[in-house]
DNA sequence: TTGACATACCTAACATTGCAAGGCATAACA
DNA sequence: TGTTATGCCTTGCAATGTTAGGTATGTCAA
């Protein structure tokens, strides 16, 4: 189970990720991140929605309601431009940090 | 400039692994993270402090007062067992995350 | 045809939380 | 003596996140 925080800081750069796959829905993004994440990234769907929503009013992402392969209204998500400049910047800050922690992992740890 | 939430779900693994390096004290670990950062990752001590208290609550370091090369107090933290244990579990996440990233940051984007 | 379950979306409200802002103290230096 | 950098701390309120609930439809089995 992943921290609180981390599900936080990994919500909006995972969800313009994967919608850089193709236009995607909700309850199935939830289901995509899963199973990319082998089980261990685990979204509720009162997480996801206002991301959504939040996602939406700031232009990152459009959305259209339509019919899937089954009968059954959808809600598609897809990416828009400023989702894509969104998704740069997030990515430099994502390896900001990753950086800084792997600089310190590969470090030969000194005994005090 | 760090987003919040990615502040907050790095700031336990990066104190952790600053304190690998050795002891170090709350105003230091501040500058040591800005400078291995490259600027990026700036603290403030009213976010940092709370992290550090939370964190000897858990058993994860410990703190000593002590005098250092200048004449001033400083509380210096050092890394308990507990810390090296969770600093592995927050590694763990951490790459979880991060794998799941990168694996979509590879994939040849399709367009829609 | 009825019930159960999976799919699919949404939000209100409450508890939790984060952090700006302030306070305190000392050293260094001009 | 005033200012800046160092060094620690906490309060209070704003911002936040999650739980829990609601709605609706398709599918399948009994």
């Amino acid at each position: 189970m992943l921290s609180k925080d981390l599900v936080a800081a990994s919500a909006v750069p995972l969800v313009l990720s994967v919608l850089t796959e193709g236009e995607n829905y909700g309850y199935a993004l939830i289901q995509r991140v899963r199973e990319l994440s082998g089980g261990k990234i685990e979204w509720t769907e009162g997480m996801l929605y206002p991301v959504l929503h939040w996602m939406e009013k700031e232009g990152f992402i459009e959305s259209e309601w339509r019919e899937g392969e089954t009968g059954r209204k959808r809600k598609y998500y897809r990416m828009r431009q400023e989702g894509r400049k969104a998704l740069q910047e997030e990515k430099q800050q994502w390896m900001s940090v990753h950086e800084t922690l792997t600089k310190l992992w590969k470090q030969q740890p000194r005994s005090t």
